[in-house]
DNA sequence: AGATAAATGTTGACAGTGCAAAGATTTCGT
DNA sequence: ACGAAATCTTTGCACTGTCAACATTTATCT
């Protein structure tokens, strides 16, 4: 909103003042109302500046998406290293449950880019964030920990890791989405989030019980 | 490909043509890849014969997430139909799941177009079709089903309703992505039903032993 | 410091797109 | 058979993504 007092011909930070511009438009219109043209409009600069950060239309939402995996990863890496290092493996699991839902929650047009933009090359910009940034490999880690810890073998904590990133990911899509409000009235988020990784609950109980025993 | 031999100036079923058309291109280019030109040109029609049929682009592709809509109450319908009238909740829980994830596997096309568009207006034609369509009556008859056979009260067969839909949801969103393939590159399909839905596991024996018997 | 290169931003042009208006052709109702 | 409705085409316009050429500022090198 503030512009710029002074007119200088370089803008200072564009970049950001374009993420910040598609962060608007997708809260407006959905990530199919991103435009280069639109979001330098926003930005006060003229139609073809975001060329020279993105490169091209794919490569400025590509941007943003990294942008919300960088802010995933720290806020999901904050609640993951903020537990108790003598806490369980069930309540390092619900923590991470939970921290991915809520960041989809604070932020959805960040999730919405992320993981529903219906774009190919979004997808793979997603897959390598997914790869390479931290976010994920508390994924693996979350393995390596069952398998250490229970006594099953490394497939079945695979089976059990990826369930466990289902109902996150199942969740958070759907809450964003606004199907579970629209289908449940009532329903609550701080609700959800104790039904799927609350204490002796679903989710919760799944993996430090029953399977990790072998029952 | 097989253009008409006669040159009929009506098309005789263009509406069916375009929306396979559709297809073809969000299987090629994803969602954000659809035109309402490209179809008209795969169909054999002028660049604005769609809109007599679909009003506008967002029309059309929520014409063909609404025949993903049909077609997924059809096949989730029948497998919940298909299970045995004595079966107990769990195993029925189990069905829908599978058949929920089943469906995301063999239409990715549709899904894709259904929940990942990124669309608002597919969204609200989303959010219609799930409420007016059978597909998610079969959730509110969950809930009635949780909530009349175990103990709880109706607020926990909401709860436990919404987690197992999320796992059905987000196993076969992150499926469909791509994701956990590329995650865990040994991963079969069925050991992820089998892992979320399957006797003794996950999600199926959630739904039946420990919460509703009130642990 | 001064020249040169690089980065950043602008302008103009082109093909492709969504959409609306108006006309052409076929089918349908009576 | 005749008019109305449905279906399809053509034309035009505003908007978009991308490219090439140019302008301005900043950084780099000697």
């Amino acid at each position: 909103m503030a512009a710029r007092t002074t007119s200088t011909y370089h803008h200072g930070d564009l970049p950001a003042a374009l993420l910040e511009a598609v962060g608007e438009i997708v809260s407006e219109k959905g990530t199919a109302g991103v435009t280069l043209r639109e979001a330098a409009r926003r930005a006060g600069v003229s139609h073809s500046a975001p060329a020279h950060h993105f490169g091209d239309k794919d490569g400025m939402i590509a941007a943003y998406c990294e942008q919300g995996f960088d802010l995933m990863a720290e806020q999901v890496g904050a609640a993951f290293a903020a537990a108790d290092p003598s806490s369980t493996t069930g309540e390092s699991i619900s923590l991470l449950g939970r921290a991915y839902v809520q960041f989809a929650a604070d932020h959805p047009t960040h999730f919405n880019a992320m993981f529903r933009s219906g774009l190919d090359s979004v997808d793979d910009a997603a897959h390598e964030e997914l790869e390479e940034h931290g976010a994920m490999n508390l994924l693996r880690n979350m393995v390596d920990d069952l398998a250490e810890r229970g006594t099953i073998d490394r497939e079945l904590a695979e089976d059990v890791t990826v369930v466990l990133w289902s109902v996150a990911h199942g969740l958070a899509s759907l809450w964003v989405d606004g199907a579970i409000p629209k289908m449940f009235p009532g329903m609550t988020l701080d609700r959800l989030l104790d039904a799927a990784f609350g204490d002796e609950r679903l989710a919760f109980r799944v993996a430090t019980e029953p399977v990790l025993e072998g029952a």
